[in-house]
DNA sequence: TTGTACGCGTTATCAC
DNA sequence: GTGATAACGCGTACAA
C-alpha cells in the first residue's frame, strides 16, 4: 500500500502539499495547478490509498458508524441499518454493524468497543426492555460518553439521554386502529409485544387509547415476542378459545405475516373471515397484500446517519418522519 | 479518553510497562505482580480504552472484519453477516457491513473502503453474476489484492481468485429434487433464479440432472429474481398457463415463500394441489412450514470470520459444512 | 504557494 | 523486570 511519502518523493513534493491535495484540505490551502496535477498523477500511478486508521489517529475520530442492532435478522432493523450504510456511504462513511440480541450487557460491551474504534457516531435501532438487568449501567455508560461528547442517536425510545429520532408508536397504533374501526369493526384483538419493550408498549397504549374512544373493548394477548413465530401461536390461541375476533391489530409486520400465514394455512380468509393489519411496512408483509403503517424505517436510519455525518455544519436533530397507512388486501369493512 | 500516557504516569511507569501490562504481551514479556497491579488499577480509575486506530496503524491491520453483502435484506445473507458477526467477535474482532446491491462497481468501492481501514479480511456474501458489467475489474483488483496478502474469503461462487468456502449448490439441489421425486411427483417445476447468477445456476444444473436421471422433463421459470415477489409473479404465470404441476422446487426460501403466499391467497392448499420445496433454511420459510433444504448460514459465515480471525495460527481453509434436508408441511407424496 | 516539523496513541526494539 | 525511544501514516501549525 502506497503511503504519502512515497506520493511526494515520486511527484518531489512536500508529504504536506501530498497531503493537501489529495485530502480536501487544497480547498482552504492553496496549490499550484501543476502540482495538482503531479501530485495526482504519482497517486494514480502509485495506487495511493490513504490509511483511514492514520487518518483516525489524528483527528481523533474515524469515519466510521457504529450501529447497534437489536436483531440483525429482523427485517424492521435491517431496514434501519440498510438506510444508514446507504446514507452514510455518500458522506464517505461506513457503519459497523453490532448485534445485541436485545441484551442490555451485550449493548454495553458493543458500545465500549464501538467506542474504541473512535467511531463519529453510535446508533442504537430498538428500544430497551424496561426492568432488564443490565439496562442502567448501559444508561449510565451512555449517559457518560454523551456528556463527553459522543454523538449516540437512539432510533427507539430508550433511557438515555442521547438524541432521539423516534417515530411516534402510540400514534402509529392509534391511527391504525381508528382505520380498522372505521372498517366498522368493533371486536378487535391486538396480537404481539415484549413486556417491557417500550416501542410494544406504546403501540398497545395507541390501539387502546382508539378503542376506548369507540367505546370498544381491547383485548390484547401474545406479549411472547415480536416474530412470526409468536404471531402464529397467538393466532392458534385465538383459534382455539373461541370465535374469531372482527379484526387483528399486529404488534409488527413480522407478527402479521405469522398471523396470517396460520389464519391462512387453517383454512381461514382474508379480509372475508377477519381482517389483519400491521405496523412497520417493511418488504417481508408486501407479498401478502398486507395493510399496515407504514414506518419510514430506511429513511429513519438515513437521517440518523446524516446527522452524525454532518455533526460538525448542521448541529439540529431532525425530525422523526411521518408514517402513512398501506391499505392491502388484508382489511376490509365489516 | 484516557491514555497509555496518563495511565503510565498516575501508576509511575513508563508507557512501554502499560502497554504489556495492557495489551496481552505481558505473557511474552514478564512483568511484576505489584507493578501489573497498580497499571491495572490506574487503568480502572481512569477508564483506559485502548485507541484501536493507534493500533491499527502500528500493527499494519485493524481488528476488524469487511463483509461485502449483496443485499442485507435477504435474509439469506442476513444470516451468513450474523454468523460472521457472532463468531468475530469472540475474536475480539468487529465487522463493517458494506451492501453492495449485486452491482460489481459498488463491490469494488466497497472493497476499496474496506482496504482502506486496514482490515483483516474481507468476505463476500453472494455470488457473482456472470458478464455483468464491472465484474472483470472487480476481480482484477481482487486478485491483486489477494496477491498482495490481503484475505479474501467469497461465500457464494466468485470468478476471483479469493479463498472459497461455498456450499455445494449443484449437490443440494441435486438432492432435494430427488427428495421430491421420491415422493411420487414427476411434473415439478423450477421457480426462480437470474440469468447469470452462479448459485441460481448451479441450482438450476442440480435440479435438471435429478429430473433427467428420472427421465422427467424440468421446467425452468420465473428467472426474475430471488425474491418473494419473483415467486409470486412465477405462480401467477403458472397459474394462468394452465394446469399447477405436481410440485414446485424454489431457488431459494423467499422464493417459496412469495409462491406459498400466492397459492394460499389464490385457494390452492398445499401440499394437497401442489407440493413446494425451497433452498436455504433461513427462519423466513419456518412460519410456513416450508419443506427446505437447510443450507447452515450461520456456520458458513462464522467459519469464514474464523479463518480471518486466526489468520496467523491456523491457516487452513475450512471445508464448506454440509445442508440437512428439513421436511415440513408443504411437501407429500402424490 | 510550498516545506518543516511535530504529535496523534500504540507497539516493538533495544538498552539497562 | 523496566524504561527510553523510534516508528506506523497522516494532518496541520508555523515558517519561508
Amino acid at each position: 500500500m502506497a503511503t504519502l511519502r512515497e506520493i511526494a518523493e515520486l511527484a518531489s513534493v512536500s508529504v504536506a502539499t501530498a497531503s493537501r491535495v489529495l485530502n480536501g484540505s487544497a480547498q482552504h490551502h492553496p496549490v499550484s495547478r501543476d502540482v495538482q496535477a503531479s501530485v495526482r498523477a504519482a497517486a494514480q500511478t502509485l495506487g495511493y490509498t490513504p490509511s483511514a486508521p492514520a487518518q483516525a489517529l489524528k483527528q481523533q475520530r474515524s469515519k466510521i458508524i457504529g450501529v447497534i442492532a437489536s436483531d440483525i435478522l429482523d427485517p424492521y432493523f435491517a431496514e434501519m441499518t440498510r438506510g444508514i450504510e446507504i446514507e452514510a456511504a455518500k458522506y464517505g462513511y461506513v457503519t459497523i454493524l453490532a448485534n445485541a440480541n436485545r441484551d442490555p450487557d451485550q449493548e454495553r460491551t458493543k458500545f465500549r468497543v464501538l467506542r474504541e474504534h473512535q467511531v463519529s457516531g453510535i446508533i442504537f435501532c430498538g428500544s430497551d426492555i424496561e426492568g432488564s438487568p443490565g439496562t442502567a449501567e448501559l444508561a449510565r455508560e451512555v449517559n457518560l460518553a454523551v456528556r463527553s461528547g459522543t454523538r449516540v442517536v437512539a432510533l427507539a425510545p430508550r433511557g438515555f439521554d442521547s438524541t432521539k429520532i423516534v417515530i411516534d408508536n402510540v400514534a402509529a397504533a392509534h391511527e391504525l386502529t381508528r382505520y380498522v374501526l372505521s372498517l366498522g369493526h368493533r371486536n378487535i384483538a391486538f396480537i404481539g409485544g415484549i413486556p417491557g419493550l417500550s416501542a410494544a408498549e406504546q403501540r398497545i397504549d395507541g390501539y387502546r387509547a382508539a378503542m376506548f374512544e369507540e367505546q370498544a373493548h381491547p383485548h390484547v394477548l401474545g406479549l411472547s415476542g415480536m416474530s412470526q413465530e409468536s404471531g402464529k401461536d397467538a393466532v392458534t390461541q385465538l383459534i382455539a378459545s373461541g370465535p374469531l375476533p372482527d379484526a387483528i391489530v399486529c404488534a409488527n409486520d413480522e407478527v402479521a405475516v405469522g398471523v396470517l400465514a396460520h389464519l391462512w394455512g387453517s383454512g381461514y380468509k382474508t379480509p372475508d373471515d377477519v381482517s389483519v393489519v400491521g405496523i412497520g411496512g417493511a418488504r417481508s408483509g408486501a407479498v401478502f397484500g398486507l395493510t399496515t403503517m407504514t414506518l419510514p424505517l430506511v429513511e429513519l436510519g438515513g437521517l440518523a446517519a446524516r446527522y452524525i455525518a454532518t455533526a460538525g455544519t448542521s448541529p439540529e436533530v431532525p425530525a422523526a418522519p411521518r408514517f402513512e397507512l398501506h391499505v392491502g388486501s388484508t382489511s376490509a369493512p365489516r
